[in-house]
RNA sequence: GGUCCCUUCGUCUAGUGGCCUAGGACGCCGGGUUUUCAUCCCGGUAACAGGGGUUCAAGUCCCCUAGGGACUACCA
């Protein structure tokens, strides 16, 4: 495939969702996959949707991920400007060719009009669109006099520019990810190109841009196909049929249960983010919670994501960047909407944290650690996060797994206390500290044989006796080895918590 | 309501007419390893939406029905 170039075009009106960071991924994927230009473009052609830091937050949620735009945002290139505001003035001038070429009208119809009449139509039970059925009862170019019309307009009334949707054509286009799809343009309405405030839509602004800075696919989410023939349409009037980009509709992202898209509520409901970094709304100061701050690695977002409507059609499931951009075809893009499985996604993230080094997790958990008021040697944490790590979804969750490393089990578990804890280990217990107490070498080899042989020589049970001494040490029954636990705390606190815990626990349970 | 898109285990999916008594992964259940928990290993559970065709042969092609989804703004 010669000349690639691919774009990710959001609306910067809030936060990006992951729906569209997996647009922004699968776009990337096909310009590195075939040697292309993956560019970034901002469409804010809505100032009344304008959100302040949202155009920030999308550029850093794509470094963040891995996703490396090679024009747009602050690197410009040979198309840009690549903000559409900034390209106000180009939009002009195809209206007008529109405009003189019939395939545009003007309309003075105020949006209170038409949302009038489209309440009206409610009433009835149907359905108000601006069509051929409709549009020469409505105040317009087609229905007015060109006497009246240029009246209006020089007297400064408001207008839309709309498209005329030509009468009985069957619109086909090729997609690479649905194959052939049509639209009668019967069935299509008359949409506005360009409003009244001086702006284009998104269908005119987009169809232009894609064409001005010579887009090759446009690979975006299936929310826009059924918009798609009108901008096939569009490409056709403005003469640039010839280089029509091609089409690819992904497969929405669906609710991990219940029915419809994704949303920002489902997030808050069921407990995992749905936007990749944090987001603070401006306005209201309400936080969303993101993939980066619950603790998810950006290589484990995007090995979710590019699995979310796409498969490499092998067995392999974890993909680094490199090797998503090796295998990523759009032909293996599924048709149907994927769900999100919010437990998976935890899979994932637990097979990258077991990928990452001791050191790195260290650095990380030394972090978590100081709010912790925990100040400890590197080297100690890094033995912890070796021990620990693989029962870690998170690096967060490494506390749970470790603390005991840290500081004395403040409380002892219920339910391990009722399962192992029967009393008659206590002499066994207080002998063993004083045994313990007395090593002057508490190396995990010397401990395990001086526990063993305790138990040996005066016919207890192995399980028995561990497990309290684990109960006494950890306060529950989980965690690595035992004696390598004591290593790591050394001699004076392993033996205070034993006696601690013969001073507490009660002799029955 | 109208238009369009979609439909394989609970979920993500393999499957491009015979290799499918439908494979993998997550989850769940059971077993093994371990002093414990987790990891790990082994095993199990569970699906071609329904109905008609076409064909020697259909999960795979066609039609209908049902269900799901998107769109239906001077939003993108």
């Amino acid at each position: 495939m010669n000349n690639v170039r691919v774009r990710f075009a959001p609306s910067p009106t809030g936060p990006l969702h992951i729906g569209g960071v997996r647009t922004a991924l699968f776009n990337y994927l096909f310009a590195r996959k075939h040697g292309g230009v993956f560019y970034l473009r901002i469409e804010d052609t809505d100032q009344s949707r304008f959100v302040l830091g949202a155009e920030d937050y999308i550029i850093d949620s794509l470094k963040w991920l891995g996703i490396e735009i090679s024009e747009g945002g602050s690197l410009g290139g040979p198309y840009g400007p690549y903000r559409q505001s900034d390209r106000k003035a180009i939009y002009k001038q195809y209206a007008d060719q529109l405009l003189a070429s019939g395939s545009a009208y003007y309309a003075f119809d105020s949006a209170e009009e038409l949302d009038k009449l489209r309440k009206d139509y409610e009433i009835d039970k149907k359905t108000f669109s601006y069509d051929l059925h409709t549009r020469m009862q409505l105040n317009n170019s087609l229905s007015l006099s060109k006497e009246e019309t240029q009246k209006r307009i020089a007297s400064g009334e408001h207008y839309v520019l709309r498209f005329k949707m030509p009468d009985n054509i069957d619109v086909r286009f090729k997609d690479m990810v649905r194959d052939d799809v049509h639209f009668n343009t019967n069935t299509l309405d008359d949409k506005v190109l360009f409003k009244s405030d001086g702006m284009p839509t998104y269908h005119l602004a987009n169809v232009v841009d894609d064409y001005l800075m010579k887009t090759s696919h446009v690979i975006r989410g299936e929310e826009w196909l059924p918009s798609t023939p009108l901008h096939v349409l569009l490409y056709i009037a403005l003469g640039w049929e010839g280089s029509m980009p091609q089409f690819a509709h992904l497969p929405l992202i669906l609710k991990p249960s219940g029915q419809g898209k994704l949303s920002k509520r489902d997030g808050d409901k069921m407990g995992f983010p749905v936007f990749p970094l944090q987001w603070k709304d401006p306005v209201t100061g309400e936080v969303s919670a993101g993939y980066r701050e619950s603790g998810y690695f950006p290589e484990s977002l995007v090995n979710i994501l590019a699995f979310l409507g796409w498969n490499p059609g092998s067995e392999k499931e974890f993909f680094s960047m490199a090797e998503l951009v090796d295998v990523f075809s759009l032909e293996k893009v599924q048709k149907a909407g994927a769900r999100f499985d919010p437990e998976k996604a935890k899979w994932f993230n637990h097979h990258y944290l077991k990928q990452h080094s001791d050191d790195e997790l260290a650095d990380a958990y030394i972090i978590l650690l100081k709010e912790r008021n925990i100040v400890c040697d590197k080297a100690f944490v890094t033995k912890v996060v070796s021990m620990v790590k693989e029962r870690a979804v998170f690096v967060k969750d490494l506390w749970d797994q470790s603390y005991y490393f840290f500081e004395a089990p403040l409380r002892y578990d219920e339910k391990v206390i009722a399962k192992y804890w029967k009393g008659q280990a206590l002499e066994a217990l207080l002998s063993i500290a004083d045994l313990l107490n007395n090593l002057a070498d508490f190396k995990n080899e010397t401990t395990e044989d001086l526990i063993k042989n305790y138990i040996s020589n005066n016919n207890l049970g192995m399980g028995q006796v561990m497990n309290s001494l684990r109960l006494a040490l950890v306060g529950t029954s989980m965690g690595p080895h035992l004696t390598e636990i004591m290593e790591m705390i050394g001699k004076g606190d392993a033996v205070k918590r034993i006696r601690k815990f013969c001073d507490t626990i009660p002799l029955t349970a």
